[in-house]
DNA sequence: CTCAGTGTTCAGTG
DNA sequence: TCACTGAACACTGA
């Protein structure tokens, strides 16, 4: 469930439980989900180094060590990363029972810290990535990503300037990461219905009043996500969030408006037509 | 059995 | 360069 709050959400995991540690093993499965570097590399980038700290870039993460290279984490469309016990918030078990078994199921990277805490990268469908690199900031893919939201959201000149640049629905610009990094399909949906904008608009056509009110729905959902350590059953009631799967047709928003599912830009867009001009 | 899916990337077309 | 499409990746749950 890796959006940008989900993202956060394990970075704060790791921050907190890995900084200042050592760490004493390292595992990592041999599967094709490690890129550019083999699993000996990443255990050995691993083995014997010491937490500096757990950094975040949209829905890239990376853990820094004191001494290069930093292994860097993408969860993809399932993942995120667990410890031993913990409540599976960002896991892809939706089952009756919580699996907490240990290591987990489709454990990636399972690491040992001096004190005995324990931590591993979960991802199930294998569309997630294991990477090094010396200065993720400045390499790719994390060099070419657009602006961050939750850490540097442009100022509003700036952002219309980003904005009306671009000649595609803007329901497809705010999924480019090279725009907007970490928005996904359901933070690029709840902006949309928030700001009241139809995701077909082309980002040239819209009006400074509509563009500064996607500014400031994309600022505060993605800020109430992360406040509430993207607890789905946490956020507002009144989100489009919760009404949104299951393409049930006569499917409505809190308040009683039809919800419309339509393919934009190759993904499913949830909007409510009576709401979003 | 079929298919969509909270993601990314690349090839190909215009 | 830009816009857009489709495919590929891999696997679970509905």
């Amino acid at each position: 469930m890796p959006e940008l709050a989900e993202v956060e959400h394990g970075r704060r995991m790791l921050d907190r439980l890995a900084r200042g540690k050592r760490v004493v093993d390292a595992w990592c499965a041999d599967d094709d989900i490690v890129i550019e570097a083999t699993p000996s590399e990443v255990v050995g980038a691993l083995h014997g180094a010491t937490i500096t700290g757990a950094h975040r870039w949209g829905k890239q993460l990376w853990i820094a060590f004191d001494r290069p290279p930093c292994v860097c984490l993408h969860f993809g469309m399932t993942g995120g990363i667990r410890t031993p016990g913990d409540d599976p918030l960002v896991l892809e078990s939706s089952g009756a029972d919580v699996d907490r078994a240990w290591p987990p199921r489709f454990c990636k990277l399972h690491v040992t810290l001096d004190d005995g805490t324990r931590f591993g990268f979960v991802n199930s469908r294998r569309l997630g990535r294991v990477r090094l690199r010396d200065d993720p900031r400045n390499q790719p893919p994390i060099s070419k990503l657009g602006f961050d939201p939750f850490l540097a959201m442009p100022g509003k000149k700036e952002f219309a300037a980003l904005v009306k640049r671009r000649k595609i629905p803007i329901k497809a610009l705010l999924l480019d990461q090279k725009f907007a990094a970490g928005v996904g399909n359901w933070i690029a949906d709840e902006v949309l219905y928030q700001a009241r904008v139809r995701p077909r608009r082309r980002a040239d056509r819209l009006r400074l009043v509509e563009i500064e009110a996607l500014r400031a729905a994309l600022s505060s959902v993605v800020g109430a996500a992360v406040a509430v350590d993207a607890r789905k059953d946490e956020f507002p009631a009144e989100w489009l969030f919760h009404r949104r799967w299951g393409k049930q047709k006569d499917a409505t928003t809190h308040d009683g408006h039809a919800i419309r599912h339509d393919d934009i830009g190759g993904r499913t867009t949830a909007w409510v037509p009576t709401v979003q001009r």
